[in-house]
RNA sequence: CGGAGCGUAGCGCAGCCUGGUAGCGCGCUUGGUUUGGGACCAAGAUGUCGGAGGUUCGAAUCCUCUCGCUCCGACCA
C-alpha cells in the first residue's frame, strides 16, 4: 500500500473527549472515528487490525473444532420472550419495531437465535458435540459507554455456542475453548491472565474471564503468587474460618460523634484505626428484604457473594429513606445494636471484640461493642472483597497479588438454562429426550485491539504487536524527489510485496519530521528508512518500533532480514 | 438514572462575567524557498457560535426549554 494513495488521517493533537490512551491513539492514528456515543466507524487502518484479530480467532476456533456461521443482528422479539430475556435484559436491549409494528431487538448476544437453530436441526445425540460460532457486530445499549472501543454500544464480537448431550461432554467442550482462548491471546502477544469469574446475567455454573493486564482496566483481579489460582475480585474466594470470638474486655459506651458519618471521619474523630470499627451496611435484595451486613471498617462488601449467599438476583445498597426506616438514623450511623432486621456478618467480624459501631441515631456511635453480649448475628459468611495480601484459598502459602485487567474474553458453562427454557432437546442412546448442555464463549475483537494498544504504547504512539499490526513493515522514502532514493524505496517495496510482506510505503511528499512522527504514532513494528545519506553507502536504516533499536542494513540484506524478523514475531506455540 | 463539566472552522482552544454583528494556533488551498525528527515567507478559503423559544434597538454572550458529548458514581458477558 502506498501512503500517498491510502486513507490514513492522523491527528497531531489529542481529541479532547478521549480519556484513555488506546482511545486517544486509535483516533490520532486514523483507526477509528466516533459516530455517536459508544458507536464508531472503523477506518481502513483500524479495520486491518481488527480483521487480524478476527483471523487469529477464526483460525484457533476452527482448530478447536468450532464451525463458523453468521446470525442476524435483527432478532424477532418472540425468541427473546421465549427465553424470558425480553423482560430480563432491560434497557440494554435495543428494541425497535418493523413496518408491521412487530417487535425486534438488535442482538446483544445470540443464545436465543442459536438455540432456535439447533433445536430445529439437531435431534440426535449422534449429531453432537456441536460448536457454532460467528464474528459479528453486537449492540448493547450500555448505560455508560466509554473509553472508545473499550466499552462501546456497538462492537465486533466473536461468540461461540457449544452443545453437548451431557455434563461431561459440555466440560470437554469448555476445556477445548479454554485452550483455544489461551492460544488466541498467546498468539496476539498480549500479557493476560485467565481468571475465575462470576457468571452474572448470562447465567450458568462456572466461567473464566481472559484479562489483558493494564492499569486502565475496568476490572480488578487477584492471583496467587505461588499457585495457578486467579480470579476476578467479584468472584475471588477467601478462606472461611470459624473464628473464635475473643472475650469482651470493654463496657459498651455511647459516644457523641457529631457529623462523623464515614469510616474515615469516625476513625479520625475517635483516634482509632479502621480495623477497630465494624461497619453496618443496610442493603436491599431482589426478594424485597432489607438486611444489615457487618464488615470490618476497612473492608469492602462483595455484593455478588452476598447475592449468591442469599440466593437472590441482586443486592443493592439501601436508599437513604430505607436506611432511616430500618435504623431510625440517617445514613452513616447504622449499627447492629437494637436492629430489628436480619444481621449477617462477614467471617472476619466473628473474630473481633471491643469494636466501634454506629448508634442507630444521628451523631451517635458505640465503643466497646461486642457480639452476643450487645447484639446477635444470625450468620457469618465470606462476604468481603479480596485484596492483595489475602491468603490463597487453594494453596498453603500463597498470597494474593492484585492487578487491573481488561476483559477481552469470557467463557461460560451454561448448562441447560436456555435449552430448557426453549425446549431444545435431543434423543439419547436410549431414545429419551435430553436437554442440550450448552456453553457460550465470547471475545471482543475491537476491545482486544484496544487492549493491545493499552498495553503497548509509549509517549510517541502505539507499539502494536506484529500479529495485530495493520502492516508489518513501513518503508519511509525520505525524499521522493531524489531519483536514487525513490528508486531504491520502490524496488524494496516491490520486493516485499512479491514476498507477501504487508508493507506500507510512505511515498508522501512530506518533510522527514512529519514522516517520522507519523511512523511512531501508527506504530508499525518494523520501519525501514531509505534516505540519500545512507544510500550512498548502499544502506538503509532498520528500526524496531518496540525496542527502538536501529541498525544499518545493506540493500541486499534488508529483505531477508525483514522476513526473518516477521516470522520470528509471528511464531507461536500451541499451548499445552 | 444521580453528580460534575463541555458544545464557537476538520482538530485544539479564546471570546461569554460586563450584549454592539467572531478570533488564535494547527490543518487545508495557491505560489516561492526548504528537506534525516511535526520548516519558513506571502496570499487565500472555511462558521446557520448544538437546536428552539424568550428578553433586547441589537444575543456566541442574558433567561427558559431541549438535544448531543465527556468524566465520576450506580449499572454491566
Amino acid at each position: 500500500m502506498r501512503y500517498s494513495q491510502y486513507f490514513l488521517p492522523t491527528l497531531k493533537e489529542t481529541p479532547a473527549d478521549a480519556e484513555v490512551i488506546s482511545h486517544q491513539l486509535m483516533l490520532r492514528a486514523g483507526m477509528i472515528r466516533k459516530v455517536a456515543a459508544g458507536i464508531y466507524s472503523y477506518l481502513p487502518f483500524g479495520l486491518r487490525s481488527v480483521r487480524k484479530m478476527e483471523q487469529i480467532i477464526r483460525e484457533e476456533m476452527n482448530r478447536a473444532g468450532a464451525i463458523e456461521c453468521l446470525m442476524p443482528m435483527a432478532n424477532p422479539a418472540e425468541l427473546w420472550q421465549e427465553s424470558g430475556r425480553w423482560e430480563k435484559y432491560g434497557k440494554e436491549l435495543l428494541r425497535f419495531k418493523d413496518r408491521k409494528s412487530a417487535d425486534f431487538c438488535m442482538g446483544p448476544t445470540h443464545e436465543e437465535v442459536i438455540t432456535d437453530i439447533v433445536r430445529n436441526t439437531v435431534n440426535s445425540y449422534r449429531q453432537l458435540p456441536l460448536n457454532l460460532y460467528q464474528i459479528q457486530t453486537k449492540f448493547r445499549d450500555e448505560i455508560r459507554p466509554r473509553f472508545g472501543l473499550m466499552r462501546g454500544r456497538e462492537f465486533i464480537m466473536k461468540d461461540a455456542y457449544s452443545f453437548d448431550l451431557d455434563d461431561a461432554g459440555a466440560d470437554l467442550s469448555y476445556s477445548k475453548m479454554y485452550q483455544a482462548y489461551r492460544n488466541i491471546f498467546n498468539r496476539c502477544g498480549l500479557k493476560y491472565r485467565s481468571v475465575e469469574a462470576d457468571s452474572g446475567a448470562i447465567g450458568g455454573s462456572f466461567s473464566h474471564e481472559f484479562m489483558v493486564l493494564a492499569e486502565s482496566g475496568e476490572d480488578a483481579i487477584v492471583s496467587c503468587d505461588s499457585c495457578e489460582y486467579a480470579a476476578n475480585v467479584e468472584k475471588a474466594e477467601l478462606i472461611y474460618h470459624e473464628l473464635e470470638t475473643p472475650a469482651a474486655t470493654l463496657e459498651l459506651q455511647q459516644v457523641d460523634t457529631p457529623g462523623q458519618k464515614t469510616i474515615e471521619e469516625v476513625v479520625e474523630f475517635l483516634k482509632l484505626s479502621p480495623q477497630q470499627l465494624v461497619k453496618t451496611l443496610i442493603v436491599q435484595t431482589s426478594a424485597d428484604e432489607v438486611l444489615a451486613v457487618l464488615l470490618r471498617g476497612d473492608r469492602e462488601l462483595n455484593v455478588i457473594k452476598l447475592a449468591n449467599l442469599l440466593d437472590v438476583d441482586w443486592v443493592l445498597m439501601a436508599e437513604d429513606d430505607v436506611v432511616k426506616q430500618a435504623t431510625g438514623a440517617p445514613t452513616g450511623f447504622a449499627g447492629p445494636i437494637g436492629l430489628k432486621i436480619r444481621v449477617i456478618g462477614d467471617a472476619e467480624v466473628q473474630g473481633m471484640a471491643d469494636f466501634v459501631v454506629g448508634g442507630n441515631a444521628a451523631d451517635v456511635h458505640f465503643t466497646g461493642a461486642n457480639q452476643d453480649r450487645d447484639f446477635k448475628v444470625s450468620q457469618f459468611a465470606d462476604l468481603r472483597q479480596a485484596v492483595a495480601g489475602d491468603p490463597c484459598p487453594r494453596c498453603e502459602n500463597g498470597k494474593f497479588e492484585s492487578w487491573r485487567g481488561i476483559e477481552v474474553g469470557h467463557i461460560f458453562k451454561l448448562g441447560v438454562k436456555y435449552s430448557e427454557a426453549m425446549n431444545a432437546t435431543v434423543l439419547d442412546a436410549q431414545g429419551k429426550a435430553q436437554p442440550l448442555v450448552m456453553g457460550c464463549y465470547g471475545i471482543g475483537a475491537g476491545r482486544s485491539v484496544a487492549a493491545a494498544i493499552e498495553q503497548n504504547h509509549d509517549e510517541n504512539g502505539m507499539i502494536l504487536p506484529m500479529p495485530l499490526a495493520p502492516f508489518q513493515v513501513l518503508v519511509t522514502m525520505l525524499n521522493p524527489k531524489d531519483d536514487e532514493v525513490r528508486e531504491a524505496a520502490e524496488t524494496l517495496y516491490q520486493q516485499l510485496l512479491a514476498l507477501n510482506v504487508e508493507v506500507l510505503l510512505d511515498d508522501r511528499d512530506e518533510r522527514p519530521g512529519i514522516k517520522f512522527k507519523d511512523a511512531d504514532l501508527i506504530g508499525i513494528p518494523l520501519r525501514v528508512t531509505v534516505g540519500a545519506r545512507n544510500l550512498k553507502e548502499g544502506n538503509v536504516e532498520l528500526k524496531a518500533r518496540n525496542s527502538g533499536t536501529t541498525s544499518m542494513v545493506s540493500l541486499g540484506d534488508i529483505t531477508p532480514q525483514l522476513q526473518q524478523l516477521i516470522s520470528e514475531a509471528l511464531a507461536f506455540e500451541l499451548g499445552n
